[in-house]
Order: structure tokens, then sequence, then C-alpha cells
DNA sequence: CTTGAGCGC
């Protein structure tokens, strides 16, 4: 990955209004495509450290032997919320303290090479990666008003979160405004054993809450009993209205069986 | 701000 330029400084003098604040962003993106284009790479900026190198995993029967070394040993997060301005070397910073981390990959669009807003960082392994996910979930950002979004990267990583069954969702309104995901998914595990997750929906471009959330729960009962239990209970600061999610599933789904799925359209 | 969308070429 080429080193961009301006990287890991906070974004200058922002405009008060976010669509502003959105087309300055923009703006450097292309400034920096440009001089990406032009010049030779840069070295890395001072104070930043190369990553350590990953010990070998492939010593003699240690890796087999199901010690430090487990191939299917998932060391990679998926972290979200990311700006415009937060590139690899953003997430390398922020992590370098650690000596863990391996590498920070930032997705960006094929086409407009613009950031899709999440990517990957990846530890010498699952222990660090999960120390990580730990402390700094939930946690303020460095330079911005918001707050990590981790969580464990599964796709690339071959494990599947198909295998503990359906989820159960509902909708959480009237959420105040400095509540996380984990706050949310903790003020209801604490009564209900099968919740699975929660999250706050955020502004995509501000990273500010929009004051409501889902919660996923992995037992129907639970769903329902929380429903009504939970409604104007305390979060945070202030009382929850609990509603049921709108959800994209389509009852019909249990009837396709994976064939003839485009005679609902008909 | 009251029904998101979040997995890599």
């Amino acid at each position: 990955m080429m080193q961009q330029p301006g990287a890991g400084v906070a974004p200058q003098q922002m405009a008060s209004d976010p669509q502003q604040q959105y087309q300055q962003q923009w703006a450097m993106m292309q400034q920096q495509q440009q001089q990406q284009q032009q010049s030779q790479p840069v070295p890395p900026p001072s104070g930043w450290t190369p990553p350590p190198v990953p010990p070998p995993v492939q010593y003699g029967a240690s890796a087999a032997s199901g010690g430090a070394g487990d191939p299917n040993e998932i060391k990679s997060l998926w972290i979200g919320d990311l700006q415009q301005w937060m590139d690899e070397n953003y997430l390398m910073n922020i992590f370098s303290h650690t000596g863990e981390i391996v590498s920070a990959k930032v997705i960006r669009n094929k086409q407009t090479h613009l950031p899709e807003g999440y990517g990957f960082i990846e530890f010498v392994s699952r222990a660090a990666a999960e120390r990580v996910l730990q402390s700094y979930n939930g946690a303020q950002m460095p330079n911005s008003e918001q707050n990590f979004r981790l969580n464990w990267a599964t796709l690339g990583a071959g494990e599947r979160r198909q295998d503990d069954g359906p989820d159960y969702t509902i909708f959480v309104g009237d959420l105040a405004a400095d509540v996380t995901d984990y706050q949310l998914q903790e003020t209801f595990k604490n009564v209900y054993s099968s919740v699975k997750g929660a999250k706050v929906v955020t502004d995509r471009f501000t990273g500010r809450s929009k004051g409501y959330g889902f919660v996923r729960f992995g037992n129907e009962a639970e769903q329902q009993r929380a429903m009504i239990e939970m409604n104007g209970q305390y979060c945070s600061t202030r009382q929850m209205r609990i509603g049921p999610a709108a959800t994209k599933k389509p009852l019909t789904q249990q009837f396709q069986k994976g064939m003839f799925k485009w005679s609902l359209y008909v």
C-alpha cells in the first residue's frame, strides 16, 4: 500500500455544515489522488513505526499442535464508521504502540477510490486482536469526536456466523446521544442471556448517533419479553422506546428453499 | 434525527 501524503493528520478547519465538510474532504481526497499519481512513493512520516514482523508460524510441529500458530485463528478486526481522512497510516499509528499490529487496510471504491467507510486491522494473534477489541471498542478515536466501532472480521477469515441460529431483532428508539453499541448491548444482556449484539445507528459522515438502534436476540421468547419489559426502562439517561424491528427478511423466505426466488416478483 | 445495512481482489 502507498503511503498517502497528509496521512494521520486531523482534518483542518472543518466547516460546520456536514455537507460542506464532506465536500471539503472529498476535495482533499482528489488532491491526494493527484499527488499520488505524479509523485514517487513518499517516505513514512516521522513517528511512523514499521509494523513488527509476525512470529513465524511454521516451525516444526508447534503450529499443528494447536499452540500459538493455529492457521485458522481469526486475527483480524473489522473497523467501521471510518471518515474519509482515516487512512491506513492513521490506523497503524493508533495501534503501533501495542507492537502487535501486522497490517491495516481501508477499503476503497474501485472506481472513485473513495473510502467505503470500513477497513480491517490484522494482529499477530487472536489474543492480541481481542485485547484491542476489548479496550478500544466504544472508546473515542484520536482526532475525532466519534467512537471506535470494532468487531471480529468474519468473511475473509472463513468463520461462518450462521451456526448459532436466527436473529430476533427489536427496534430501540429514544436513545441518549452517548449510548454506544456496547452500552446498548449490555443493558439488555444484563437481563436477557440470549442477546447477541446491538447496533446504534449513526450518521455516516458525522458518526453521531441518530438516537435509535437495534438489539438482536437468539431466543424469540426473550425478544418478546424484552419488548414489553424493557419499554420505558433507562439506558444511560433516557427511557427507551421499544418496538418490533422492521425487517427486510420476507416471510415467504421460508418457502423459497433456494429455488424459484424469481417467482416472488411476479 | 425514531426502522441500519457492516466484511477485503
